[in-house]
RNA sequence: GCCAGAGUGGUGAAAUCGGCAAACACGCACGACUCAAAAUCGUGUGCCUUACGGCUUGCGGGUUCAAUUCCCGCCUCUGGCACCA
């Protein structure tokens, strides 16, 4: 038994006295030799370090250790995304201030981090709820206000009723709060946004140069959700007024039969009191305003609408189309009117359905169908001939767009427009704990930002926590004591908090300069360091933290304070660990798994090892008590193999250990392959897999190889292992820590075989195999497998039609 | 509904520019050691079959000398989006 509390314990703190993983900027170290490589930082939550945590922080961990034992000069640091309404909320249960509970939480964090033994450069930490920190966050929301990339507006925002908050777009899941899955109901409020949407196009086309998951990357681009299309205007008969709408569709705008208009759009407010049908309109607009929009959108509801007495023009063909109002039109979605295609578009025809309207086939159905269009089933979409559509009959619906949005933009009916799904970023909050948003307001000179040398705006702490609805600091009796910085007279400044992501947008850039006190990080640092070349966290934060951290990025190139405009070149995600019944782990299902206990019973080099085992590191892996013996019994494997002091004596003969030095050169190949490509169970599989073949010939061992092959076993055991390789690098004579020592090189020809195993088959099924040398030709090869005694036996009387012989691989007899 | 990804032994999984399916590990069984147990070591372990052999990668087809891998259709699960015009 190797006794792992003091082995660990003893690195641990020799580590942290040489501060071994502490870097700095050197300016004989080249930039191409330096690599950063970033964990998503934990929200240090009151529940402490969950399994889940350790399974990314060990991979990036064992990539840090590998980079460094190749020469390369490592960024890896930790901190704390420590603001946030969990935080809040515990406060408010436990009666204590979030700033207690959450420094508490860091250090909890920080201990349960470090006993299992990352290589973090702690010199770096930091936390975004400090002064220090948040101070720079502030300093990024006037960055933005200064460049016209922030502003308050008065909007129907998305608003939690149990977090009492307003929550950006990206945080309610189907109509539910994303935290605390309450309801999410709308409001009129006054807010902050910062203008993602102007990065719209650039945060798509820039996830065409990063090495991201397609997956990942696929999210972002539906997010983002750029359509194509085109603006077209009709006027209304027997008025001088005019409609447009956005369509991504006008190749089927023959078969169009009338327009719809969103309740709450310009257009209607415009034109409500010309409307002939004065009365309905009025009492359908009414209701509707009354809807939320997400009431509006919610699944199955039978589209309603109201016929307003007037009719556009379809220049195309002079036909009259009706126009109508309908809720199920959203005002915020291009021009906030649709024409109606009932023949191709579902919605349109369940609407034309419900009001009586003419529908109109202008494609053929794809089984030839022209008859009229009557059932939902009918209604084709995406592919199919025109018909019925003038000069566009025959063309396939593709070809038709191209050719009569050119027609359109000619006659001057309409213009090509791109819309985008994204929105602008909603960066207020209603609650205490995070950063106060930089904003004076003066009753005579309005809205001021906080001049940048007075920053930190400071939390207070004459408040009341609990949500009102209101944020808390608006009761705060000192907050308030401020000056207007244009005129000098008592004012007010804006209580509400900064949406957390505001913090974890810009962390990256801190942690290359985190003591700096005049910036949010010195360029040449950034420069330095940055971009980051590899990134590891949960896909959980597909859109939000990456969509925004890229738009800070974006933001910070433009104003040349970086080189570069995508802030993580590559990003893994980490697959979810979930509970050994197979559900996700939760407190309340009691399947949770405490990584403390884990390394108080196994070690947190075997901690580390069966994370890493488990599975394929981006896949969701069940967590198994019992599979964990595995890896312990392999260490203790290990432990007991290597010699405790570094002089005992082997007798052998060279020929015996040969193909152990060969499987030596496979293993590091292997193990070195699948460090850089992520696949840490297979490496270990293969650590496994040589260490069960040492075992059995080390008695026949001389020193020399011994020495040779534990040595070189220890190096890829280290970035997996630390502890126990340290300490097994220490008794076999060695002063310098292991890791200093360069990683193991592999010799190819080591790797090959002079003869190889040819496997013989007879109509596909294996039936033998023979050995042959690595040249031998065709010929000899059929022969050798001919002769064979098994094959031989299954091709008796029978007459062989086909003889396959893939070099190197594979023979195979086709019989009748 | 739409878009991704995945389905392989009792379990976690391995092998996919087509070439011996099940490496490595867990579990289980038997054996050694032990008074005994644990630990450790050894042997075995996809399914059917006494054996010869046959069958097997969600289901059904196809291409190929050869398919877990490629193509077509379906089923199930996971994640994301969801009246975006």
């Amino acid at each position: 038994m190797y006794d792992h509390k003091s082995i660990e314990q003893k690195w641990q703190k020799l580590w942290a006295e040489r501060r071994s993983y502490e870097v700095v900027e050197e300016d004989e170290i080249p930039r191409k030799n330096r690599r950063y490589v970033l964990d998503m930082f934990p929200y240090p939550s009151a529940a402490g370090l969950h399994v889940g945590h350790p399974e990314g922080y060990t991979a990036t961990d064992i990539y840090s250790r590998y980079l460094r034992m190749r020469g390369y000069h490592v960024l890896h640091p930790m901190g704390w995304d420590s603001f946030g309404l969990p935080a809040e909320n515990y406060a408010i249960k436990e009666g204590v201030h979030p700033r207690e509970s959450t420094w508490k939480n860091i250090e909890t964090f920080r201990r349960q981090i470090q006993d299992i033994g990352f290589s973090y450069d702690w010199s770096r930490e930091i936390n975004t709820a400090s002064p220090e920190y948040y101070r720079w966050t502030q300093w990024f929301f006037l960055f933005f206000y200064k460049r016209n990339l922030a502003y308050r507006k008065k909007a129907p925002v998305n608003w939690c009723v149990s977090c009492q908050t307003v929550l950006a777009r990206e945080q309610v899941v189907q109509g539910r709060c994303e935290r605390c899955k309450s309801e999410v109901i709308q409001k009129e409020l006054e807010q902050w946004f910062f203008k993602i949407t102007e990065y719209a196009d650039r945060l798509l086309q820039g996830l065409d140069t990063i090495d991201w998951p397609e997956s990942i990357k696929l999210m972002q681009r539906n997010w983002i959700g750029k359509s194509e299309g085109v603006n077209i205007t009709y006027t209304i008969d027997g008025t001088d007024k005019t409609v447009t709408v956005f369509t991504t569709r006008p190749d089927t705008n023959f078969g169009a039969t009338f327009i719809t208009v969103a309740p709450d759009s310009s257009f209607v407010k415009e034109c409500f009191t010309l409307f002939p049908e004065q009365a309905n309109v009025a009492k359908y607009v009414e209701s509707a305003l009354r809807k939320t929009e997400l009431e509006r959108m919610a699944e199955g509801r039978v589209k309603t609408g109201v016929f307003t007495g007037w009719y556009a023009i379809n220049q195309l063909n002079g036909k009259r189309m009706p126009v109508y109002i309908s809720d199920f039109v959203f005002s915020t979605v291009g021009t906030g009117a649709v024409v109606g295609v009932p023949g191709h578009d579902l919605r349109d025809f369940e609407f034309a359905q419900t009001l009586n309207l003419e529908i109109i086939r202008v494609v053929v159905g794809e089984d030839g169908d022209i008859s009229s269009i009557t059932r939902a089933e009918q209604v084709q979409e995406e592919k199919g001939v025109m018909i019925n559509s003038g000069f566009l009959d025959g063309l396939e619906i593709n070809r038709a767009k191209d050719q009569i949005t050119k027609y359109i933009e000619e006659n001057g009916w309409g213009k090509r427009v791109t819309n985008y799904k994204l929105r602008d970023w909603l960066i207020s909050r209603q609650r205490y704990w995070g950063a106060p948003i930089p904003i004076i307001y003066c009753d005579s000179c309005g809205e001021a930002p906080v001049p940048e040398e007075s920053l930190p705006v400071l939390l207070p702490d004459d408040v009341d926590f609990l949500p009102t609805g209101e944020s808390p600091l608006v009761r705060s009796k000192s907050f308030h004591k401020v000056l207007c910085p244009k005129c000098g007279r008592a004012s007010r400044r804006e209580s509400d908090t900064l949406d957390t992501f505001v913090c974890s947008s810009w962390y990256l850039y801190r942690y290359t300069d985190p003591k700096n006190t005049s910036e949010f990080a010195s360029k040449k640092k950034m420069a330095y360091w940055l971009p980051v070349d590899l990134y590891v966290g949960g896909a959980e934060h597909a859109v939000m933290h990456l969509l925004y951290a890229r738009f800070f990025c974006k933001a910070l190139y433009d104003a040349k304070y970086i080189t570069f405009d995508e802030p993580f070149t590559k990003l893994i995600n980490q697959g979810l660990i979930i509970g050994e019944d197979g559900q996700k782990m939760s407190k309340s299902r009691g399947n949770v798994i405490n990584p403390d206990d884990v390394v108080s019973e196994y070690g947190a080099d075997c901690l580390r090892m069966y994370e890493m085992f488990m599975g394929p590191f981006e896949d969701a892996k069940p967590w198994s008590t019992q599979g964990i013996n595995g890896i312990r019994r392999f260490l203790e494997k290990v432990y007991i193999l290597f010699p405790k002091s570094n002089h005992e004596s082997f007798h052998g003969q060279i020929s015996k250990f040969q193909r152990l030095e060969q499987l030596l050169h496979k293993t590091i190949k292997k193990v070195t392959e699948d460090i850089e490509s992520f696949k840490f169970n297979t490496a270990i599989s293969q650590m496994m897999i040589f260490i069960n073949e040492f075992q059995k010939q080390k008695d026949d061992l001389d020193t020399v190889h011994y020495k040779l092959f534990t040595t070189n076993f220890l190096l890829l055991l280290a970035p997996f292992a630390p502890h126990i390789a340290e300490e097994l690098w220490s008794r076999t004579g060695h002063t310098a820590s292991i890791f200093k020592t360069n990683w193991p090189l592999y010799k190819e020809e080591f790797i090959k075989d002079e003869t190889i195993t040819v496997v013989v088959q007879i109509n596909g099924k294996a039936r033998g195999e023979v050995n042959i040398a690595r040249d031998a030709d065709q010929s000899f090869v059929l022969s050798e497998a001919r002769s064979n005694e098994r094959v031989a036996k299954f091709l008796a009387g029978k007459e062989v039609k086909r003889e396959v012989y893939v070099k190197g691989k594979i023979v195979n007899f086709v019989v009748a």
